[in-house]
DNA sequence: AGTCTATGTTAAAAAATTGTAAATTACTGA
DNA sequence: TCAGTAATTTACAATTTTTTAACATAGACT
């Protein structure tokens, strides 16, 4: 499973849409693009992206009338909000924050400045590659900020060690991971531990969820199969 | 008690200050000043206040090296601060986002830009003269400014640091805060106490509302849930 | 089939973490 | 200064997690 930070980029002009995408993607970001406001805040609700590049001159719903709708969404209240706007447009910055936007990024745009601006203000709001707290995977839901796991909607509770494994094994479906991969990851390199211990934890794992998940790869280690 | 919104602005030259003061003062914002960074950030400890102004260029500790230091400061962590810079100096920009800022205003200032853009950054981060004071959940209400708490009607007389540990863990229902993430907040990074306090402040809230609230997740740490 | 090896299972020991009461120390306001 | 409250530490109990150990089983290979 992919949990890239999502950015979704508004804009009517082709040109502007690709320099962006194309920027942000060199930075691994998923980005998500929009060629109008009804569009993106379609997107919006379904993609749910951490951050969304605005551009304020639109025909039809402008960036500021399509802000204010988004912040009406109650999924999307915390995402963060950026406008573009021609430099120094000193009403539309005013409007701009009024209507909930973060910040503003002024044309024309520097490639540097763009990603600098876009790193600090997904950092000043704690968003980072796995601060996305929330994994799911058909029935399974893991909330990594709450510590808190969900099995076909009935809560499990897992302990530390448990957790920790169930989160590597999670985090790529289908990848086999070695016994010397799974101690490095959740042991640490200097505790050692006898031979049976990875074992029991996987069958804590089967216990509370269901058996066919984990899977054994004898002689290699284990895998997560959904 | 006066509740009103404290700003600090920090500037070395005495008439961007006086400036900056008498339109945020019209405007109804307590404002403190501080000619340098040594003692802006003397002041912003002692004082708390939601938003901080900074000059990017001061002799001595520059706008960039203080606002670092001051988002060093667990009780500022959460501060809004934005950065005043010479228009268009992309350098100091991305300096200045780097080093934490939350928006940065061009000189020269223009009261009406000014004022706007204060009130739409305290909006967007959910400060306001009352919408701070009080949190309601369910039984429990609490009133930051009166440092109150009232359970099912009843007023709960919490000692200081219970009280800061309450508002805590109350301020993001569900999520478990480590127990570094609490003392840090809680007692800061400076003190240092021994391992048994928390579990007693802890116990100290449980006593005193119900013990459900507050649950243990051994191993992590402590949330509450409503 | 028999042997060998890696893994599964279980219960119990060991270790880690947290809860609690009481004692001690630090603070605060009159 | 002193009393009274708050904050912290101590010492130990209780609980939960993690690990070990002993044995079972399943599959590969000769």
């Amino acid at each position: 499973m992919n949990n890239n930070i999502k950015i979704l980029v508004v804009d009517d002009e082709e040109d502007i849409l690709e320099f962006l995408s194309y920027n942000l993607r060199a930075e691994g970001y998923d980005v998500i693009v929009a060629d109008n406001g009804i569009l993106a805040i379609e997107l919006a609700k379904q993609q749910q992206p951490s951050l969304i590049i605005l551009d304020v001159q639109m025909p039809d719903m402008d960036g500021i009338t399509t802000c204010e709708k988004i912040r009406e969404i109650p999924s999307l209240k915390e995402t963060v909000v950026t406008f573009l706007t021609a430099r120094s447009e000193d009403y539309s910055q005013i409007a701009g924050f009024e209507a909930g936007a973060d910040d503003y990024i002024t044309k024309p745009i520097r490639p540097k400045v763009l990603v600098s601006r876009v790193k600090a203000l997904l950092k000043r709001r704690g968003i980072t590659k796995d601060t996305n707290a929330i994994i799911e995977l058909g029935d399974i839901f893991i909330d990594k900020e709450k510590h808190l796991t969900t099995y076909k909607g009935q809560q499990v509770i897992f302990a530390k060690k448990e957790f920790k494994l169930l989160k590597l094994l999670i985090s790529k479906p289908g990848k086999v991971f070695t016994r010397e991969e799974i101690l490095e990851k959740v042991w640490g390199t200097d505790i050692i531990v006898g031979d049976r211990t990875i074992d029991v934890h996987i069958r804590k794992l089967r216990e509370k969820l269901a058996d066919h998940y984990i899977k054994t790869v004898k002689g290699v280690g284990y895998k997560f199969e959904y």
